[in-house]
DNA sequence: CACGGATCCTGATGGC
DNA sequence: TGCCATCAGGATCCGT
């Protein structure tokens, strides 16, 4: 599920309500990708300072050290009081003097790690090869450009890699190609700079967009509060295979790439 | 060393 | 109803 946009919106909707929280007890559930790095002791008594993202992690800042919390491909965070039991794929949990904060997550790719600090070796080697953000100041149409010239591969793929730019997920690359009009299958360093600005002026405006929606909710992704997205209603080619254009009304096209299903307009994205 | 592919895991879905 | 194959929002690791 969750691209930057997703994440945000967790991030949003409860950052406010646990800041200033104390930490009761923490607790976890099957394993995810990574171990938490700490005993669950150490946890307990910190305070939560706030939440800020990086890419598609949460960084929870602590008294003493941060949690990142990536939600893989069908995690979803909930932040309350008044909760069901745990379910069986609530796999990390944090009770506090605010509520309890809950990490759900089917398929298990997430992960909850402990780091003393950002500079932690940890904590770098999570964070220190993720490019720039792309809703900062720092994503910069130029700069983006030459990024791209450096790639030889498609792309939809450098989209997805995370080095060019962070955040941009199988969804919102589609999406994004669509409304520059570049096909997904252009090899990334042969974009000329006016498309390349195109290009990048589109990944703002899905990511914003996206937040804007509450991100998109095809199956299981809701908000910190249990809240559904709906941007996937607003998605002009994401799982739209056959269905006609929004625009030209031709069939959407659906390929793989890098084993994940891509969707375009052979009409509206022809180059 | 840039790239493509296999891989981690569970659940939903569709064909037979 | 069951069985099997395929696919799903991510990202790392490994071989070429």
């Amino acid at each position: 599920m969750p691209e930057l946009p997703e994440v945000e919106v967790t991030r949003l909707s409860f950052a406010d309500r646990i800041a200033g929280a104390r930490i009761n007890a923490a607790s976890l559930g099957k394993s995810l990708r990574w171990p938490l790095g700490c005993g669950l002791q150490k946890l307990e008594g910190l305070r939560v300072l706030g939440v800020r993202r990086r890419g598609k992690y949460l960084l929870v800042d602590l008294s003493d050290g941060l949690l990142l919390i990536h939600l893989g491909m069908s995690g979803s965070v909930s932040f309350g009081n008044d909760f069901p039991a745990r379910s069986k794929h609530d796999h990390f949990e944090l009770v506090t003097s605010l509520g309890t904060l809950r990490l759900n997550d089917p398929r298990r790719f997430g992960a909850v790690v402990f780091a003393s600090s950002e500079s932690d070796p940890v904590a770098h080697k999570l964070l220190g090869r993720l490019g720039v953000e792309p809703l900062s100041e720092a994503f910069e149409a130029t700069s983006f450009h030459q990024a791209l010239r450096l790639r030889r591969t498609a792309i939809k793929q450098v989209l997805l890699g995370g080095e060019a730019v962070v955040g941009v997920g199988n969804i919102y690359a589609s999406e994004a190609l669509f409304m520059a009009g570049i096909r997904p299958t252009t090899k990334a360093h042969r974009i000329s700079k006016p498309r390349a600005a195109l290009l990048h002026h589109a990944i703002q405006q899905v990511l914003t967009q996206a937040v804007i929606k509450g991100g998109s909710t095809l199956r299981d992704f809701s908000n910190a509060q249990g809240e559904a997205g709906h941007f996937q209603l607003d998605a002009m080619v994401y799982n739209r295979a056959g269905l006609p254009c929004k625009v030209c009304a031709t069939p959407i096209k659906s390929i793989r790439q890098g084993q994940r299903s891509t969707f375009y307009c052979v009409s509206c994205q022809k180059r």
